[in-house]
DNA sequence: CACAGGTATTGAAGCGCTTCAAAAAGTAGC
DNA sequence: GCTACTTTTTGAAGCGCTTCAATACCTGTG
């Protein structure tokens, strides 16, 4: 069991071979088609194995077959919860087929995330997962058009030909304003920005797109706010307290969750309105922080780890059947939470 | 460039050799030792890579040459930025070193920390980091001897042999009193648990330990909270803000920022002590959340990049002198961090 | 111009495994 | 006991690279 290794180097298959007195190809097969070796046989040899603590060598395994077990995945920041809930949804899927996942950390760096494309293909994994940059996607994958299959998430590849998978913010954006409609708010307000993040922008276009259909019944505001923070909630929220009675809204939508709390306690603090009574407040991203905030806030939930088994599912397809494969786009829901923040 | 591959295979460096008319050993050293290769030689190889685009197999290589230039690194929870950091500084130190690091997320889960340091062994990685499930490490450690080296991380594993590098959660803890000892608090509260925890228990003995220092001229009293999360600070904070004027302290350590920032905002809304005027507040871990809040934490910092790096270190040199290296166990210091709320 | 002492290049052996055609060992039927 | 199969086992070839001893190619000298 324990590696005792009275010679130097670790065992090899040829030892376990010798110590179980079988050819070295029915080690082999022990390893990888045990059904086709006789039982008694079988226990012989995995005997061996364990006396001699032998571990097979993945590399040379791979290359001998051909083939690997790995999946790759290059994320853009990993401190970004959406991105971890991909790799979990990576991971499950890819357990569920003998596969396994290593992550690699771009944190945001261009450089850094072709470092990872570059080792994963020259690692010869099966296949790699790639939530980059959004600037940056294209360079990435046409660079060297890596060999290996390459799924994108959370990104559209302009030119470059591959699966990729999207949550579809604009629909979030939607629901979010939808639900403050339904529930009696004509008067909406939509925080958030920088507008150049497409999940802003998308995300406001569902807004838009919601109180477009209630034909005039509701209204809408923007407040643009210079990034996503609790900070930059703090700060819109103050602004909204301190209009004129007339002129606050019934119904706010945040780009994200962190933003909709600064919002909520910013009104708590400088005498806003209350939330929900006076105005309903939703966010998005189901943060961790929004469902135990002092007031729970309603959210959007993005659809993390279904994104990332999505597209575990559409890698593995493509490695199977490289022939027939036809790239596809998907596009992920996200889910409405409500909680005590829109409900008066 | 591009690799058009007229024929199926990818290139190898056979079809280099052949294209710029050299022996394949030439190829091996225009990768490995380009210094002993006359230029022009040099050139010719190099372009013969470019046309073909070849991108060399590192398994093979591994194999070959017996050595790997990956580090693994099994983490027991992502989502915890404190690991993220651990991460980012031991890529920082391998990068350093011409290595690379893989993670693999455990999620808390022991079985899945062992199928990745199997992955790990099997892969050959030239080392392995470990943030291991605190109940668990020696499990790990021990199961099968490995055969890589392995540092441990956050972690003092008992029976097992390995470095190790953790934080010096009571230093943290002391740190935190002090400051506030110092900056004239004379009733310090301490809020946070379960005390099952070794982070919080240390921390706590810490703050303890500074207060026996003060001989008698500061009092401390406990406030056990179920978790350490905001919810558990708002709990916390409502209780102290009902407490008798005279009893109310005028200085809390939290066990964590997201207890402080509960804390804090409990106190400004159910009308407890002004933050700092009358009491100061400190939280632990210089949570993101905590430098943009509204009423800016003082904090203490993990050193977790310190350790990523220092663990790396570590494991480098066992690598590299696996004769000579005698396991160290570090533990690394936190920093204070001043901010409003400690500030009167 | 031949020769010693570099410097470059060569290619066969080997890293630890999988495969696959061929050989050996079983099994059944008569 | 022999034939015709079927199931197991065997081991050489090869996966794509690094290495290293051997060879070829350069200088610069005498």
């Amino acid at each position: 069991m324990s590696v005792q290794n009275g010679s130097q180097r670790p065992p090899r298959m040829e030892d376990v071979a010798k110590r179980a007195g079988v050819a070295i190809g029915t080690v082999s097969h022990v390893l990888n088609h045990p059904h086709k070796v006789r039982p008694d046989t079988l226990e012989r040899v995995r005997s061996a194995i364990d006396e001699l603590g032998f571990v097979p060598d993945r590399r040379a395994r791979a290359l001998a077959a051909g083939t690997s077990s790995v999946i790759g995945f290059v994320v853009v920041d990993l401190s970004n919860s959406f991105f971890l809930d991909m790799a979990r949804g990576a991971e499950q899927e890819a357990q569920k087929h003998g596969m396994n996942v290593l992550l690699a950390n771009s944190d945001v760096q261009a450089e850094k995330e072709l470092v990872y494309m570059h080792l994963f293909d020259e690692e010869r994994v099966a296949g790699i997962l790639l939530a980059p940059l959004p600037t940056n996607a294209d360079d990435v994958l046409s660079a060297g058009r890596w060999g290996r299959d390459v799924v994108v998430l959370n990104t559209v590849p302009g030119e470059t030909d591959a699966c990729c998978v999207t949550a579809n913010n604009e629909l979030g954006g939607y629901l979010a304003a939808r639900h403050l409609i339904d529930t009696g708010r004509r008067a909406l307000a939509f925080v958030g920005g920088p507008f150049s993040l497409s999940p802003v922008s998308d995300r406001f276009r569902g807004v838009e797109r919601a109180v477009a259909e209630s034909n005039g019944h509701v209204s809408l505001t923007t407040i643009k706010t210079a990034n996503v923070q609790e900070v930059d909630g703090r700060k819109a929220g103050r602004q909204i307290a301190a209009l004129d009675p007339g002129e606050l809204p019934d119904g706010i939508v945040a780009a994200a969750d962190l933003v909709a709390l600064g919002i909520v306690q910013a009104f708590r603090t400088d005498g806003g309105p209350r939330v929900p009574a006076d105005v309903s407040v939703i966010g998005y991203d189901n943060n961790r922080a929004a469902w135990d905030s002092d007031v729970p806030l309603s959210t959007v939930a993005q659809p993390g780890e279904e994104m990332g088994r999505a597209a575990t599912r559409l890698l593995l397809e493509e490695i199977r059947s490289p022939g027939e494969h036809r790239h596809q786009r998907l596009h992920l829901e996200p889910t409405l939470i409500v909680r005590q923040s829109s409900t008066r």
